[in-house]
DNA sequence: AGAGTTTGCCTAAACGTTTTATCGCGCAGG
DNA sequence: CCTGCGCGATAAAACGTTTAGGCAAACTCT
């Protein structure tokens, strides 16, 4: 006995050592067909021994079933998408599937070379926040190989699923606090490129201001870290130095807005207020604590997988979109306005 | 023609399109063997107008090759561990790997789980932060099959690779730096089981402690976040109120002690020094800025990812141990030890 | 007791590749 | 004119599963 020793334990050997045809361990291993309970119970004993591990790969070769599923992110350093992935992770888990993350940085290319992968090493099913200018083609590559997939949070394609937070919706609540607080001349800050995420964020921002005739919209650029919105928030200042309230394109940036106030000796919430967006952990430990616009990304995250899941059961539905409202969390960076005099400011 | 126009198209939808067999299109697409410029160019156009990709499961299942490497890691939601990902990715991308991330929150169960899967869909090599509890029998059930695995941060079994920090070392060069400054009452704050890593930073603390005849070791727990840090330092400063000086175990609960301290009307860095760990990048723009123990998270990256390939390529080589060192950061947080009168405090 | 049904297992084929061995062919050398 | 050889391609086998179909033996029923 002990033909082949080394190698690791297939449905064959464990055939072998049963005595029974490698149609019947599978069967057995799969509690599908009739078997016997001996046979099963002899079966079971030897694929314990043996430390049997199915081969899923060769499962799914044959069988066509795929419980691998893949997300693409735009950028797992930032804590809401992280939360977001937890939120899915632990609903597809409990399903069977297998989440396997991977990170863009927001590089077209990069994106691509990863779908590729993906679809090389037959993903079952994608999550995908699509990077910043991702191209066509990109979108045609999953379409011509009938991918389930399901974006989020930007909105780029109708033909996909989509899941998202009604952006508009949400800067228009948090302007709309600003302006009830008394303020008058609103920025709104953070974001880069004119993404669609940000485009409608703004949108929602600039209705509230023409809806009740406030000063003039005033957009300024951030990449999405508290340094950049430090920055930013200097720069912004010295541009407008009669703003009293900022809108913010993320609770990182938001963030930093507030360091940038309290190096230049300004209380955010007193005579400057800032919102934020997210809802980020750090958001509400800050000093101050960060008023915020709220969308609970393990909220996201489980929408996310009930969608893809539904998808996967039924390939020809009609696309569906799902927005989630964002809700406004008063806490401290926010406080009626307070006319300010435009103080001349030095660094530091 | 057309008559199988439905389903991906295979090898063998190539080969009939071209007119040629299946094997002379795989050996094309590979470039292996000798094949006629013609033909070459035949298959390509046929293959590129199919927008043919090929099946990597089935040509794994075949040739052995493994080119999907999963990481497992205990909490992606901590930024050093996201920066660690980043730095692997960006070396195994480019070795053509396909890099797949799962993330076990510190549960035993859950990462027995998400590695079995990982055996199944035949991963070809692992880059892993065991979880908090792991289990022997986890640590067999890689060695069984053989998997080549790089663990890193914890170390927690010898018979594996592994690449980490030098906790000790990095500690004691803190506590040191606090000594010169002239406390003489240093704690070390943070991290909840005595995990191998934080046995090691706490060793390095409590080395300069007796080595420099200081004060008795106090050492407090807090979870891994900026608001059980807050909360774990108001609880260590009403226990010992002459305290000066702090040694955390990460960055986050540093962050959370310095957020305690303001709110104490204490200011971090005057009255009381705190040292972190990580540099994660918040560490920098806090206000004031985080006094650090810093290690390039790319660069562990990096090394873990070339240290997997290694293994991958000689997979019977001794197991290896690479460790880095840290270097300290003297940010604002840390200054000369002021004496303190043990004030009443009050909350909030 | 014979026909029909159920039970328990097996054989054969298939999934999409890669690998190994082989084959026909034209050509150079003896 | 036969032999040997390099070239270009192919046929067949194999990887580890799952699925469909089949076939004896053991039951059930009249």
């Amino acid at each position: 006995m002990g033909r082949k020793v080394s190698g690791k334990p297939t449905l064959s050997t464990v055939a072998k050592v049963t005595g029974v045809s490698i149609p019947t361990v599978s069967q057995v291993l799969r509690g599908t067909g009739r078997i016997s309970e001996e046979t099963r119970a002899k079966v079971l004993d030897a694929a314990r021994q043996l430390h049997y591990v199915p081969n899923q790969r060769a499962a799914a070769m044959r069988s066509g079933e795929n419980r691998e599923i893949g997300v693409v992110i735009n950028q797992l350093l930032n804590p809401f998408n992280a939360e977001v992935v937890s939120g899915v992770v632990d609903l597809l888990e409990d399903h069977g599937y297998l989440v396997s993350i991977v990170d863009t940085r927001d590089d077209a290319d990069r994106q691509d070379r990863q779908l590729q992968a993906f679809i090389r090493h037959g993903r079952g099913g994608l999550l995908w926040v699509p990077a910043f200018d991702t191209p066509e083609s990109t979108f045609d590559l999953l379409a011509t190989h009938g991918i389930p997939t399901v974006t989020f949070l930007r909105h780029v394609q109708r033909k996909l699923d989509h899941v998202g937070i009604r952006n508009a919706e949400a800067t228009a609540l948090a302007t709309t606090h600003l302006a009830d607080l008394g303020h008058r001349r609103i920025a709104y800050l953070g974001g880069t490129d004119m993404t669609f995420v940000r485009k409608e964020r703004i949108a929602g921002y600039e209705s509230v201001i023409s809806g009740r005739g406030l000063e003039p919209p005033l957009v300024w650029d951030s990449l999405d870290n508290k340094l950049a919105g430090l920055e930013a928030m200097i720069a912004l200042l010295d541009e407008a130095p009669d703003l009293t309230a900022v809108v913010c394109n993320g609770d990182m940036v938001a963030l930093g807005a507030c360091l940038a106030l309290a190096k230049l000796g300004i209380r955010p919430g007193r005579e400057v207020s800032v919102v934020g967006f997210d809802d980020i952990q750090d958001a509400a430990v800050a000093t101050p604590p960060l008023t915020t616009l709220s969308v609970s990304p393990r909220k996201i995250g489980r929408k996310l997988a009930r969608t893809l899941l539904d998808r996967i059961e039924d390939p020809d539905m009609p696309p569906t979109v799902s927005e989630l409202s964002a809700e406004l969390l008063i806490r401290e960076t926010t406080g009626p306005m307070i006319p300010r005099v435009p103080a001349k400011q030095d660094g530091a």
